[in-house]
DNA sequence: CTGAAAGCGCTTACAG
DNA sequence: CTGAAAGCGCTTACAG
């Protein structure tokens, strides 16, 4: 079973390679029948280019890489998908690696991607959207990438995102309206952009309440089940405990959820508590988590999308967030 | 800023591209002091061979394929991550592809990433590990696989897996120990060779206690959330219901927990829920699940090896499960 | 132990 | 609108 190649296409349908090659770049100057020919013949030999002779050729690689560095799978696995639906269209692959931002070796390894793998272009996500030397590695190796929810320096290159601040400002406000005063917050990791932005939504919604943000209330945790948890802990041990906490994200919800029930607390009368993501676990636990909608999928359909369409660096695409109320609270 | 190549590094180290070649793939017959001359030119340079050239070239893309179809996306991320585990120190990239096992185009999808990325070998992961189309279409294609957890045919390919058998009956075991009689099942969908494994072991575990099984408290579900809760009402609606439910994945004892929640029932006092897997969920709901724990990442890790290592077909590398016992039963 | 030649399957640049 | 030539950066087969 030899391997079918663009020659065989090209004998098949009477033509050259280079015509063949025409119509598979769907490059234009090509006359209607001859195209039609070659249709033909690709269909009829079952012809697929191989990927590795047209990266050697034209200097792509077809393969668009997803670099990122978080503590949820159900973050990464999604933010694959939506790439995923976006980059089949244009018959793009998918490189997923996940990094350590702590390791010495983030750069030397992306670095390495870049030089063996050499995507078209890249996908960044929180934190790296915002790591300067990240950043600074692709301007100099002048690869096209997006970021994912960036902090600073808009401009730098095309991203998606959706409104963090007013979403936090939502949720807190919801909190409000049931009638909490002392709201707790348990903040993301300080690298994340996201977590500064969830934290100024909520005090917002505080300080147009009339109430004064407490730095007693308010906890450090980095965005998982285990730093959910453990905030709790600190939060409910308070000598003056808050009546509802608001956590960045839904893993750090489920813990603090966790330790409510391990005291013994009834939710949401003696302790309400929110997430951030509505993740498939705001629905798994008990009672279910009111949250906002983060829909990852589409931020990364975006993301691939801007890529692809070669975006301009200062477009921004917002996604649509939701306020998703549930038991909880 | 060109790209640095074989021929460069040729010429700097005072050889040819072949004996730099050879260096490169660790080839045997080169004298040891040109080796270190050539290794000490690729460090010079940063020399990173492209993977397009080594592929055209050499007919290997030094590229692995995942293809699975799993409704869970913790399955498939630590998947991910045991493949890559084990495929980076040789050097070698992972493909995801999931697929649609109901989809008509699923073979044809298969044979595209088959043609245009020739990946050196794939690893299929339940239901597609037991799928006799994909598993003919492989043969065709003469493409090495590991099959993760399959159900028949052993010899056809490599495989690993846990026993689901024992750990099943082992887990049942547990709940008769509690003194629970009337024990329900929640199995798996047919399709995949775990749901009858799982459930042949829970059979035994009652026989073995003197107890016939009952048809009516087995329920299939479809191995996800939904799908357990579904089942849970209709087994808890039964006239003589269940004082104990194993199901045969963490999230439809998840769904399962949220019934019995939603049911005002107190867990395990009332009813007691067991899973299979220790996901990460099985953790983070309330009260927590008791389960089997299933070294998915160590799974993935042993078939990458095996492909990696081009083990014979007929070697089979069993991971070892444990009982885990929490506050659910 | 080492190297010169040919070729993998495409695309690029150049002609016509 | 179409094609012949050169070349992408490696490895394979073949010599020595």
């Amino acid at each position: 079973m030899k391997r079918v190649t663009i020659r065989d296409v090209a004998t098949a349908s009477g033509t050259s390679i280079k015509t063949v090659s025409r119509v598979l770049n769907k490059e234009r100057y090509v006359g209607a029948d001859t195209r039609e020919r070659v249709e033909r013949a690709v269909a009829d030999l079952n012809f697929r280019p191989s990927f590795a002779a047209r990266s050697l050729a034209g200097g792509r690689s077809f393969q668009v890489a997803l670099v990122c560095d978080n503590p949820s799978p159900a973050y990464v696995y999604a933010m694959q998908q939506g790439i995923r639906d976006r980059c089949e269209v244009d018959g793009v692959r998918v490189l997923t690696q996940p990094y350590d931002r702590g390791s010495p070796r983030l750069l030397a390894d992306l670095d390495a991607l870049i030089a063996t793998s050499g995507p078209d272009g890249i996908i960044l996500t929180p934190p790296l959207s915002d790591n300067d030397d990240v950043l600074a590695l692709l301007a100099a190796r002048a690869i096209p990438f997006v970021r994912v929810s960036p902090g600073t320096r808009a401009g730098l290159a095309p991203a998606t995102f959706i409104e963090n601040v007013t979403a936090a400002r939502e949720l807190t406000a919801h909190l409000l309206e049931r009638g909490h005063r002392r709201i707790a917050h348990i903040a993301g990791p300080r690298d994340y952009a996201t977590s500064a932005q969830r934290r100024v939504g909520y005090e917002a919604a505080l300080l147009a309440a009339g109430i004064a943000p407490e730095t007693e209330l308010i906890v450090e945790g980095r965005y998982d089940f285990a730093s959910g948890a453990e905030a709790a802990e600190v939060l409910l041990a308070h000598p003056s405990p808050p009546t509802a906490i608001f956590a960045g994200s839904d893993e750090m919800a489920a813990g603090a959820l966790m330790v409510a029930h391990r005291r013994g607390l009834r939710i949401p009368t003696d302790i309400a508590i929110a997430g951030f993501g509505d993740d498939a676990l705001a629905s798994y636990v008990w009672p279910p988590l009111t949250t906002v909608r983060q829909p990852v999928r589409d931020l990364a359909w975006q993301a691939a999308d801007l890529l692809l369409s070669r975006a301009d660096p200062d477009e921004l695409r917002e996604v649509a967030h939701a306020l998703v109320v549930r038991a909880s609270t």
